[in-house]
RNA sequence: GUGGAUGUAGCUCAGCAGGUAGAGCGCUUGGUUGUGGCCCAAGUGGUCGUGGGUUCAAGUCCCAUCAUUCACCCCA
């Protein structure tokens, strides 16, 4: 039989490691609850078509990276391979404008895409983000761009820059796309075959190639979509920059910035890790004024991102931002003999709690074994208890860091370990 | 889906003009009676990814296969 391990693509978050997601966890809570957002949740499967309608039938995601399979009732289910149709989804279902005209949401969880794995790209990843859900203006758009560079900054990171771009409402851009295709037309040519492919497609798409002659062909013939939004649109996205600006938040403005996603109007933008490898994307948003009307809601103006913390922990390890494992044992418990446990019972119980980390021998050692273990447990104290500590009353209390051992009642415990 | 690289103890790796496995770290125990971090010692631990082939003999050469990894594609 073959080992088993996990599955391609997938990786088990060690019990070592994991103090890196939950000081992560944290620090996005607390931004959120910050600017007052709410977490939803969402399942993880959905109906297929979710993903084929919101997403586009045509992107890569739905077109060739999705777990798609029939569940026993013949349902063609999905694992989500993103989370903004979901959240949509359930905007939709629920109803959410009747509560109040506007949502902040976030949420945090795995997704699932089957793509080749890569340095910071696998199948089963995780994402957070948030979705502004009934605001058309654009100070709702700055917040959200706000809060992504809020927890990067919090966070300590320092490598990774924030790209802005404006990509116009449905009707500006149609008429920009003919305009690139007429600037271009003598160039197909020498435009490397997959753009060639994208210029009969999806002409936008021609900005992602990283084929540097495309590149240059690009640069020197591609008209800017800024010059082609209309008023409104502009209007929107001057606003954009001058209230990032007042935020004292730092962008580029990079007219190539087309997202992937076929749901983007307007607004779109990207937080670049730069000490990263070839994913670089660690955050990635935009607004969607069109997505929930096109799922038959409402018609809802609406502005948020996802990113990555898989990379987000990848650009934190780059720059060594995670201290070492900090104490995780407040007291350790070490019996001289197993027939005193009967009488420690009490006193660990009665710590636990007052919610002390107590951990307590299970593996009958030695003292000196015992001492190791709490040593590199970094357990703050380690409290000797044998036959005559219980008779006395008096326990040995070891605060392992000064290397001080002192004696005190039973009773004091919790107040020397306090302080 | 397409390329390249790599697969030897829990981890990081060495071994190679082919002769039946090593280091460091880790882990366990000990250095006398109930006590850590340093040091010393002993011990634990690998059918050298898997299956074939060449050879008297293969971790070491050849083929296949699987896995991992990096890059393309796409994206977070």
């Amino acid at each position: 039989m073959a080992k088993l391990r996990t599955i391609k693509g997938t990786h088990d978050i060690l019990p070592w490691d994991i103090y890196k997601w939950q000081r992560v966890e944290k620090v996005l809570k607390e931004v959120f609850d910050a600017y007052t957002c709410k977490e939803v949740r969402t399942p993880v499967f959905e109906q297929t078509s979710l993903f084929a309608r919101g997403v586009g039938e045509f992107s890569d995601i739905v077109s060739k990276e999705m777990y798609t399979f029939q569940d026993k009732g013949g349902d063609n289910l999905t694992l989500r391979p993103e989370l903004t149709a979901s959240v949509a989804r359930s905007f939709i279902q629920h109803n959410y404008q009747q509560a109040s005209p506007l949502h902040k949401l976030w949420y945090f969880g795995p997704l699932f895409r089957q793509e080749r794995p890569q340095a910071g790209r696998q199948r089963q990843f995780h994402q957070y983000g948030i979705e502004f859900l009934g605001s058309t203006f654009p100070e709702a758009d700055a917040e959200v761009i706000e809060i992504a560079a809020e927890i990067y900054t919090k966070l300590g990171l320092k490598n990774w820059e924030l790209h802005i771009n404006s990509i116009g409402s449905v009707e500006a851009r149609k008429i920009y796309m003919e305009v690139l295709k007429k600037e271009l037309k003598d160039h197909k040519a020498e435009l490397c075959e997959t753009c060639q492919a994208r210029y009969d497609g999806n002409i936008l798409r021609l900005f992602d190639c990283k084929n540097s002659a495309c590149g240059d062909i690009m640069r020197d013939h591609a008209p800017s979509i800024l010059d082609h939004l209309s008023d409104e649109d502009t209007l929107h996205f001057e606003e954009l920059k001058a209230l990032l600006t007042a935020s004292g938040i730092d962008f580029f403005v990079d007219h190539t910035l087309v997202r992937g996603l076929d749901y983007y109007t307007r607004t779109t933008f990207e937080i670049k890790g730069t000490a990263l490898g070839a994913q670089d994307a660690l955050c990635g948003g935009g607004r969607y004024d069109d997505l929930i009307s096109d799922l038959d809601g409402p018609q809802t103006p609406a502005v948020g991102f996802a990113a990555g913390v898989e990379r987000l922990i990848m650009a934190m390890d780059a720059e060594s931002l995670f201290d070492e494992d900090q104490s995780f044992v407040d007291l350790y418990i070490a019996p001289m003999d197993i027939h005193c446990l009967k009488g420690i019972s009490p006193i660990v119980h009665n710590l636990r709690k007052k919610a002390f980390r107590v951990h307590m021998e299970l593996m009958r050692r030695s003292v000196k074994a015992m001492m190791r273990d709490a040593n590199r447990q970094k357990a703050r104290w380690v409290a000797v208890i044998g036959e005559q500590e219980l008779e006395s009353g008096n326990i040995k209390l070891k605060n392992m860091k000064k290397n001080e051992q002192i004696e005190c009642k039973i009773l004091d415990i919790e107040t020397i370990i306090n302080g």
